[in-house]
DNA sequence: CACACTGTGGAAAGCGATTGCCATGCTCAA
DNA sequence: TTGAGCATGGCAATCGCTTTCCACAGTGTG
């Protein structure tokens, strides 16, 4: 209010031929300069600091005009003058789910502590979204984008992506991934298929023999990556084939539900664990198992992956292998910002043992061994 | 330099389709309007299609001529020249939290069925940096501003965020906040005070006599309301003061947890349920309960607020008020777009009763009442 | 046959900034 | 006293696009 009213003031310089314009305006650098008294350039440098100096009384009054008028840099404009925005543009599958949405925290921080504006957009989970939103933000000219998702196994759509993002880095763009690595770009990939495999390996030692493998779709990769982790990892522990049971089923906590009622269905047959490739499945399997009148841990025990943050408040809590994900978005920023071409950085991850895995010895958390 | 070259030459016939060029610059409309042998302006409106018309067959060229580059319009050009941008910009208080997650799925969903796009910033539950946030996302003149977040009680920092809105809206911008009323905006509110009325009343007819708050500080308004309201329906049903202990701490899980402990602490003293304001304070009871040696639902009731996915899945399941969060959000959209003034539309809530609190017969979900 | 009319293309004026370049005034050394 | 050198202000070009305004050709009417 009183902003504007000291705008009517300076009415010496007539932006408008109407005199009373109900038109809202806003506040313009040339404002700030017809009321400071200086050029449009003095004030603009007043502002920006920049190499070029300018007298300190002007700048003081520059400054106070800007203030006083609640000045505020049109950022498009900036960006048409500069040819480049101060944002990272952020492609996430899903903001509702805790997965994207700690990642979207971690690269908001990094984000900030490099002065840029987070623009997230959401794909919901769709391939060919992904690329329509991608090609869209390239319109915003961006510093960086980062496409936070699992790749979903698709050629042609990929193959287009693939053009974009190049097209984008062609124009000076820098890109960032947090996904499986497979794409020409930088990526950020959380060692899903280590974690799973360090998670096999001290539930075999612990004594568990028998197990059930409850997976997503095999185009989920991030699924089928954690799936072969396991896998790999009992096998290097000692237990066969043949004592393991794989049931696929959808990405999702009903998924994991459906699952286990399934496995109780056609009876347990000595199944001592079962690991769900996410927390979500494995705590639909707990609820199912208590269901169907089973108690997790102590009839059969349970595993998941992801760490997330009700994994510990389930009964009995689950052991699960924590995925830094907020690490993972602000080590995102970081490679996109660093000029290191087409790398990859493996983000490592920890196995928590918990109760619902009563008989290995809920150690103090053991990271999955060095990244590569 | 090169750059310049090519385009200068391009006065001659299509462009050197050299894959190898050296000098990153991107498409313009400038390159588009030669290599389709119109105008600028032609090529502009055979984009943009307005009301103006232009020959189908050039408008046939422009447009294959833009596919032919992969020419995507410069949004911050487009953006100077109209005077107004297709974005949304939203404030929420921390990402990471599925509160504020779930809202954002909502926004989203409904920004993009108007044609918007979503930016978002994280102002970290600091009235401080929402304000200064606020203040830099109108330099990006967004067509809506939308603030999500529980008022903090701060006065001065409040009247300058008002101001600056003011100022916004002043422009001609839009804006919306999800929180509670009270400020001169068109706010989209959750009936706090109600949900937990309803919730008092149920558990009170069903029996519980003497009763356990756990709130979070006041100056967080969600807290205070919810607080409130339950009291208020504890008293609406005939339950004294001396019937009500009250204990204020974190709004957080473990603040739910230290609560929980001190309680136990000095004796539950006949307390026969436990209402945390929040679905993540409640389940932090829980588990001090359990890690007491009490059972929660058997030993003493607790019900929480928000139900939160994971309220499903703890043992026993949570009895809880669920906030339609992706409604509020989609609302806040719709809000600030339509003209309705300072309007405040209140999300109504739902009880859920589950096994937490055992006394009360887990019915079917009913609504707390119509929205006013 | 002249005459408004309409449909369409192009030149050019913005939009709100940044920035290269030149002009100016001042200081300081010769 | 004079000219070199430096600090600083302002004009104007520029960014990529939209949109107004004008010119021009083709049409149907009097």
């Amino acid at each position: 209010m009183s902003a504007l009213d000291s705008r009517s003031e300076s009415g010496a310089t007539p932006r408008r031929t109407r005199v009373t314009d109900p038109e809202p305006v806003s506040v313009t650098l040339q404002d700030v300069a017809t009321e400071a008294r200086v050029s449009l350039a003095t004030a603009s440098r007043a502002l920006n600091g920049g190499s070029r100096g300018v007298r300190s009384e002007n700048r003081d009054r520059v400054l106070a005009a800007a203030a006083r008028l609640g000045y505020v840099p049109n950022a498009s404009a900036q960006a048409t003058a500069k040819g480049s925005t101060q944002t990272v543009a952020l492609v996430v599958s899903d903001v509702a789910d805790p997965y994207y949405s700690a990642i979207a925290a971690g690269i908001t921080d990094a984000a900030e502590a490099n002065g840029l504006v987070v623009t997230m957009t959401v794909a919901d989970r769709s391939p060919r979204r992904e690329l329509e939103l991608v090609r869209g933000l390239r319109g915003h000219r961006p510093q960086i984008i980062v496409i936070a998702g699992s790749r979903i196994d698709d050629g042609a759509t990929e193959r287009e992506l693939i053009d974009e993002l190049a097209q984008y880095r062609a124009t000076g763009g820098r890109t960032a991934l947090i996904s499986q690595p497979g794409l020409p770009f930088p990526t950020v990939t959380v060692d899903n298929a280590r974690g799973a495999e360090t998670l096999a390996r001290t539930m075999a030692e612990a004594g568990y023999r028998r197990y059930a493998i409850i997976c997503g779709p095999n185009r989920i990769r991030t699924s089928l990556d954690r799936c072969r982790g396991f896998t790999a990892g009992l096998r290097a522990s000692g237990i066969e084939a043949e004592d393991q049971v794989f049931i696929q089923t959808q990405f999702t906590r009903s998924g994991g539900y459906d699952a286990a009622c399934e496995l109780v269905e056609r009876g347990l047959d000595g199944i001592e664990l079962i690991f769900a490739v996410s927390d979500t499945m494995a705590i639909g399997v707990m609820t199912a198992l208590r269901d169907a009148g089973l108690e997790p841990g102590r009839d059969v025990a349970v595993a998941g992956f992801d760490d997330i943050s009700s994994a510990i408040d389930v009964v009995p809590a689950l052991t699960t292998v924590e995925v830094p994900l907020r690490e993972a978005g602000t080590e995102a920023v970081r490679l996109a910002l660093s000029d290191d071409e087409n790398r990859t950085v493996r983000i490592p991850t920890t196995v928590h043992v918990r109760a619902s895995t009563p008989r290995a010895p809920t150690s103090s958390p053991a990271p999955t061994g060095p990244s590569t």
